[in-house]
DNA sequence: CGTTTGCTTGAATTCTGTCAAAGCAGGTGG
DNA sequence: CCACCTGCTTTGACAGAATTCAAGCAAACG
């Protein structure tokens, strides 16, 4: 159960586990289902736990006063999930994370997380890749929502994570994208026309 | 010269340096200046610098195909300036960075970066620190452009970076918070009636 | 000075959102 | 096996927010 993410590390990491590494790993995450509809993560609570993402899926969202979700982001295989700055600054998350299929995801709990990964060299590396890399990925986004229409947007998101449009309903991808499920319904529609 | 560097540094990683690592700074960091209107970075350009800012500012921008300005990010005084995915990476620039004001930046080289720093303790620290902060930054931002109005995005920048509105002239700042220089204008005066 | 640069204002336009209704599965329970 | 939900998508009419285009003006610059 744990193979997924030792595989993950060994790609994230360009190289091997040791021994000793590996069996780290297998004792400090431990399996934890997420029901379909429950949360990971409530809006105002510390996000105590990090988790792998084994199986399932996930989105992150806010909630504005008219009650309406506003999706951050989306989550499925072989992607952490939580929220990084409520998790490193034990401040109350703004957002909810809740599993959008039965998930299951293999976690580590902040204290353990300092207690037994943290002075580990290979999970220093890791921090920082995930860190930049994050970086790097939201900072496409802030440029495509600056200069992108929403059909672009579309697009964009179809090269870059087509999986997202098979596995979430359009609304979600919609909220996803910055726009409605119905421009998002139009634009599909328009798309199919002009070839 | 180094002073506002070493001030940074002694600020971001809660220890104070040793005089080896200081030495080390003001060897490795060498000032360059940057003339009002000239490029720091050209797009289609690999970034093999990282400047640290001792006076100035600058703005990193795109230019679409009708050759309208598209500004990113805006840079001052104690800020680091340079694309990271770039620098990092090896890979082109999408992006130009140019002194926006007569300007003066501590650099490096990656070369340098990579034979004298890269392996620095207190360098790694900061390191995962920047990226840290600049992912939860830029979170913000997109959480801010998919849920704020115009409105409401300026007065976030208001309590953000209020130096900006002083420093930078409406346009400018206009298509940063990505919005017309005419959209920036009428809400500034709608603001300046209803109160 | 004349020229550039930045800011404002108005009018028309475009894009996207809102609201409302209807259609279309897929799943559940009788 | 059918009727009925419920969740998701589509469509239309309309409203609203922001952009575009154009013009005018003031301040700064060389």
């Amino acid at each position: 159960m744990h193979e997924s993410l030792l595989q993950y590390l060994h790609q994230m990491l360009d190289h091997p586990l040791s021994e000793d590494e590996i069996g780290l790993i297998r004792e400090t995450f431990v399996l934890k289902k997420i029901r379909k509809h429950k949360l990971f993560l409530e809006e105002g609570a510390v996000c105590k736990l990090a988790g792998f993402i084994v199986k399932g899926a996930l989105k992150q969202y806010s909630v504005d006063e008219t009650g309406k979700e506003n999706i951050l982001n989306l989550y499925i295989e072989n992607w952490w999930v939580g929220d990084r700055e409520s998790f490193i600054n034990n401040t109350p998350s703004p957002y909810f994370i809740e599993a959008f299929e039965d998930t299951e995801v293999l976690i580590i709990s902040k204290e353990v997380y300092i207690e037994r990964l943290q002075n580990q060299g290979f999970i220093r590396k890791l921090s920082q890749k995930l860190s930049t890399n994050q970086a790097f990925k939201l900072l496409k986004r802030v440029h495509s929502s600056k200069t992108l229409s929403a059909e672009e947007r579309l697009s964009e998101l179809e090269k870059t994570y087509p999986e997202f449009l098979q596995r979430f309903p359009q609304h979600i991808v919609a909220s996803y994208l910055g726009m409605t499920k119905e421009t998002l319904s139009r634009i599909r529609n328009n798309f199919a026309k002009n070839r």
